[in-house]
DNA sequence: TATTGTTATACTCTATAACTATA
DNA sequence: TATAGTTATAGAGTATAACAATA
């Protein structure tokens, strides 16, 4: 299986480090750090019932999250009320600007993604997007 | 494009965490941090004159090389000695127990790799092995 | 004066523990 | 008592600045 190669783990995570990279200037462009995004990516899926299933979901500690939801908030991307039948709880979800503006960056980091798979080969981007869905967490 | 996938940095990354994860009881078992390893790989392939050079290569800072390559050197995994043409520099490589070990743990890297790519279909290995060398940094 | 390596220090990120409120 | 959220604190990882040796 192609032992002449580098571990994956380097190639992976130095891809990886090369898509933050591109991301950046995106994101500060709209002054959102990478886990506000992470979080209005998660909850662009699915709203949440607690902030510690927030946090599980995302892979982050519950209180590491609660500084970017009081900016979410603050800034009104973000819906975040006790949950009338549990006041312990917060439900947290995109408010109508959220979702805009998940949506708008999202657009773009995807423009950039493409421009990056434009340089392969038809056939191996789509082994690539294909086995990245399969491997990914 | 395939435009109903999560982000490629989210993928990448997940994926990225799970090798990384997955390497850890292997590195754990030697003794090695993964940034240990990190070195012992990049002197795997070449020798390198200074341990600025060695930094800016794997993407670290100069100084946080320093610990690293103090425990390396005390336990006999490379050479680190004064270039006699240029006192200043620091002449690095692998001694021959660094490259058994090294030898050792990327086949150990490897087993377990090749078990994750098994699951993968023939055609969307191959695309996906070619896309990463291709967009590694 | 410039460069390499080192040390000392500060900063950022993250996790742990203690506290408040609800149940 | 147990759980959700918050705050305060500590720890790891990393970067910046000052220093020593060599050129």
């Amino acid at each position: 299986m192609d032992s002449g190669r580098p571990d994956l783990g380097e190639m992976v995570m130095g891809l990886g480090r090369r898509l933050i990279a591109m991301e950046q200037p995106i994101l500060a462009g709209h002054e959102l750090s990478m886990w506000g995004y992470v979080v209005l990516t998660a909850l662009s899926r699915r709203t949440v019932r607690t902030q510690s299933a927030l946090a599980t979901a995302i892979g982050a500690d519950k209180t590491r999250l609660i500084p970017i939801l009081d900016d979410l908030q603050h800034r009104g991307l973000i819906h975040r009320e006790p949950d009338p039948a549990d006041r312990r709880a917060r439900l947290l979800a995109l408010t109508p600007a959220g979702t805009a503006l998940h949506q708008q960056i999202q657009a773009a980091i995807r423009i950039a993604e493409n421009d990056l798979l434009a340089a392969l080969p038809e056939s191996d981007r789509h082994g690539f997007l294909a086995a990245l869905r399969a491997l990914h967490t």
